[in-house]
DNA sequence: TGTTAGCACTCAACCGCATCGAGTGCTAAA
DNA sequence: TTTAGCACTCGATGCGGTTGAGTGCTAACA
């Protein structure tokens, strides 16, 4: 356990770290007004702190830096409330003002926001498609041969994919099995759509539309690739303003990973309740081995929908970013809730 | 006019440059086996180029560097042909084996394709939607005051947009109304729909509709906000592979410009005919005065409906892109012909 | 007259070396 | 227990010399 002087002193590191990107040294920290100890002390104490893992020192001469240990205790013990700056609050409430009806508007909107208050990298995920239910299906016939399908959930998203049509079939048979499922699957939760089709619909199609066999495998295969959540990203090259991220290779590594949306999901992990910080070698990919990722998630009507999160250097300002990020998921929770709650 | 054996040479110290991205020197040139001349006769013949602007010295005791004009004249006079590697070939290959039926994967998938080939950024534009016709139009209620409007394409392009309801109007109502514009406007090419709206379905739907007044604006609203062309980038970080990006600050003026999807479009000027190759600081935009751009459109049914580019460093394979682009842009058209077509 | 060998010159890149200074660990005194 | 003092470490910075690729110019050559 940490004693009070070095929580003062680790803290003071930290902080300092955080604004300067230098090693910090005895000297600086002993000059700050909250530290009443000589240089010689913290010297001591920084020797202490290093052997217990909570600080590490490019080389001999140089000043300390936290590691990913102190980081993480400075994040769960450390940290102080950041109160936000009326700059910080009036763009932030521009979201919040403006009246956007398109629910991927509003999160692409909310990753610009929330990329230009932080200047850090923005990932928004959403909505969590297994929350949605099915508000309407619609099967639009191009040619002979080809049709969309449409499904609309209740937040308004709209997924569609081409399908090919049976030879030979005709449109009657098509409104009358879209009347079909409209009947029998709305309000249905999207996840539950395959099972439902079999259960509910299958035995009525058998009987009523022609070339059953053919509709009821493409009506699967059309269903089965809604995709999972769709990612957001803004303010990508806001990495490379970091001192830290001067040189192309590293950059490039974090940029590649980020063109790879899948891999985005992965480095989210599963939606948490509350404030998610993950730090350094805490995430898995090596990548992001100098990174740093908060999260935390959206709500609507008291489910969780989607994640938001921040992407920065280590040295990044904890306590600004999870102010901001938790006042923003609230006011999105809020609006998307009045919005688009049943 | 150049002469022979200055074409000679400035082709082959562009060949050289874009290859080892070293200033080239004139031992270099006579070296090769194309030239039959001895360093000075190079130097001489260098410093006539330089004079004449097609060549730039970094400093006085280094090589050789084209310039902008250097380039351009490389590009419409000296380049040949490039035939493709079994490489190259096979993996274009992928794109037109892959059977997809959506039309924003396949273009998505050309673009990670078209970068993968060339180990450039891949950028492709499309589909202009002014040429796509009305296939479906419908409104879904989500709830007493809100629905979704969706519109489809010929292509099986799906728009959606979110909208706000009269008070009190009823369901049947608005299929009422959605049978109206269904009869009226499919096939109607989407540019011209808003003029059609009024032309056709205005009268009609003030005789047979309430709340005739508030609809009609509504759905005006909604069709005119379908976006014109969207932006399909791939490979993005590939710019940094280059020696001359080896610097952060270079390298994030050009993706903050690559973030903002807008600015793409400018990029790409109108869509032409064949190849277009913008060299240096022939593109207007500040961040791109050391990439080349090279476009060319892709068509359905002999109809252009979007462009693919490749976005690299000036010293850019040239003659490979073209040859790539060529062929890609060939077998996307047929591919899209075959499958979208009317 | 065009080409080429030869040569002096230029200049970025590289290397070694000395210096500087921020920061350390240790010791001894307060 | 704290702190002043001091020797020590080592990256960063700066400077002079060397190297070598490349040039322009001149004079000889075919």
């Amino acid at each position: 356990m940490l004693s009070e002087r070095q929580r003062l002193i680790l803290n003071a590191i930290v902080d300092n770290y955080i604004h300067s990107a230098e090693p910090v040294g005895s000297r600086t920290i002993s000059k700050r007004e909250d530290i009443g100890f000589s240089s010689a002390t913290i010297r001591n104490e920084m020797a202490d702190l290093e052997e217990l893992g909570y600080l590490e020192q490019p080389h001999t001469s140089a000043g300390r830096v936290p590691s990913t240990k102190g980081y993480r205790f400075y994040v769960d013990n450390l940290i102080k409330p950041h109160m936000l700056s009326d700059l910080e609050l009036s763009k932030l409430k521009q979201l919040f003002a403006e009246r956007i009806h398109h629910f991927e508007q509003v999160i692409d909107y909310t990753a610009q926001i929330l990329s230009h208050v932080t200047n850090y990298t923005a990932i928004v995920l959403g909505p969590e498609i297994f929350e949605q239910r099915l508000k309407h299906i619609q099967i639009v016939p191009l040619n002979e041969t080809q049709a969309v399908a449409i499904v609309v959930t209740n937040t308004g998203r709209v997924e569609n994919k081409l399908i090919d049509l049976p030879q030979g079939v005709r449109p009657q048979e098509i409104e009358k099995l879209v009347n079909l499922l409209n009947s029998k699957l709305t309000d249905v939760p999207l996840w539950q759509l395959r099972q439902r089709l079999y259960q509910e619909v299958a035995g009525e199609m058998r009987r009523h539309v022609e070339q059953y066999e053919e509709m009821l495998q493409i009506l699967e295969e059309s269903l089965q690739r809604q995709e999972g959540e769709r990612v957001y990203l803004r303010g990508a090259t806001k990495i490379m303003d970091q001192p830290e991220f001067r040189d192309v290779d590293k950059v490039k590594d974090i940029l590649e990973l980020l063109e790879q949306n899948d891999q985005l999901v992965h480095l989210f992990g599963p939606p948490t309740e509350g404030i998610t910080v993950r730090i350094g070698q805490e995430n898995q990919l090596d990548a992001m081995k100098e990174c740093s990722i908060i999260t935390t998630s959206y709500y609507i009507g008291g489910k969780p929908v989607g994640t938001v999160g921040i992407l920065g250097p280590t040295r990044m300002e904890y306590s600004r970013v999870i102010t901001v990020l938790n006042y923003l998921a609230e006011g999105l929770s809020r609006m998307l809730t009045s919005q688009f709650e049943k």
